[in-house]
DNA sequence: CATTTCGCTCAACGAGTGTTGACTCAACGA
DNA sequence: TCGTTGAGTCAACACTCGTTGAGCGAAATG
């Protein structure tokens, strides 16, 4: 087989990245508590042992593998704004950010979890809140960042069946018009 | 003291009654794996086992704590039920249905929680539905019920601080015209 | 009063958890 | 070639959890 003999560097280099993507995995599918560290073991075909060895405890592990990198998005006006905000149900969709998943499936019953997500959240939100006018601007933001949070969650971890298969374009028109109305601009 | 000597239905009531609502305190409060059988029966002032002989299982207890009757609420037009729902969020602040609470808490970490909330999603989008015009009409009615479950998700579980201590009034006004967009009916 | 019922406690079991230390053995550097 | 490093394993510890069965003592019943 494909088993070469790889540089010892490389070869943890995989084993490490192997165990987070298991661990990523398994977080987002049934969270933090669930998740157990012999589990992510198994689907990563490594020893538990060798999980606390590279990553101390269960807690760091979580913290690693949830670690998320938001996109800067610059300086954009309202309108811009709200498609930027409908854009990533696209990417929801398209899986790429499990870490994404896996924190916000443990953030209702993890601590840490929790933490995590309020700042992630209020980070979209100041971002949001600085392009909207009005002084109740970042109120409008949080409610925003909500509408959102609210239907990933509904579709991609409580998986409703009424938002099964609804291609992206159809639930970025119509939520388009809610999210328009928080921006607080004047309807043109 | 006020330890009379009561007959023994009517003590068997209140101990059960005390192990629910410490049941329901803590799984609203910590969701269903970090609330222990231990804990609640010392936060109902009892011994662990008699939770087991009276409720049979933590899973049975948990069904029987988060149990919930949602509320009729008969025909309406589009608006009304916009204003309903609007409603919803002072009873959900009045710390009324802690049984939702902890429902919602536990939902994206607990299977059986999860199918809970499916079916009382479900139901409340069915409602929507009925008195909704269109054929997407149940997709919208999802939406909406997403929207104000995003809302109450960051409210009252994440306690995000941008939305702590804002009146319902605010909340309604700001949400009513997004809603009002998912209504489908045409602008008045 | 005698007997049964039953609310309730006590002590323990068995399974699963995160975590640890000693160990194996192949890759590395001199 | 030889000693050292480090990736990876194995077996176990300490703990917490849900759960159980035996038992106590007061209320119910005759």
């Amino acid at each position: 087989m494909a088993d070469k003999v790889l540089p010892r560097a490389e070869r943890r280099r995989r084993t490490e990245g192997r165990i987070l993507d298991a661990a990523r995995s398994l977080f987002a599918d049934v969270g933090y508590e669930r998740a157990t560290i012999r589990g992510i073991a198994k689907a990563a075909g490594v020893d538990p042992a060798l999980v606390m060895q590279y990553f101390g405890s269960k807690q760091e592990l979580f913290q690693q593998a949830v670690r998320v990198t938001l996109p800067s998005g610059g300086d954009l006006d309202p309108d811009e704004v709200v498609e930027h905000l409908l854009g990533t149900l696209t990417v929801k969709m398209g899986e790429l950010p499990q870490s994404s998943l896996a924190m916000m499936r443990s953030m209702l019953t993890h601590p840490e979890a929790a933490t995590s997500a309020r700042l992630v959240l209020g980070k979209q939100i100041d971002r949001l809140a600085e392009t909207l006018p009005g002084d109740d601007a970042r109120l409008r933001a949080a409610l925003m960042t909500l509408v959102m949070l609210g239907v990933t969650v509904g579709h991609q971890l409580l998986e409703l069946d009424e938002l099964r298969g609804v291609p992206q374009e159809e639930l970025a028109r119509l939520l388009r018009p809610g999210l328009r109305a928080l921006t607080g601009q004047e309807v043109s």
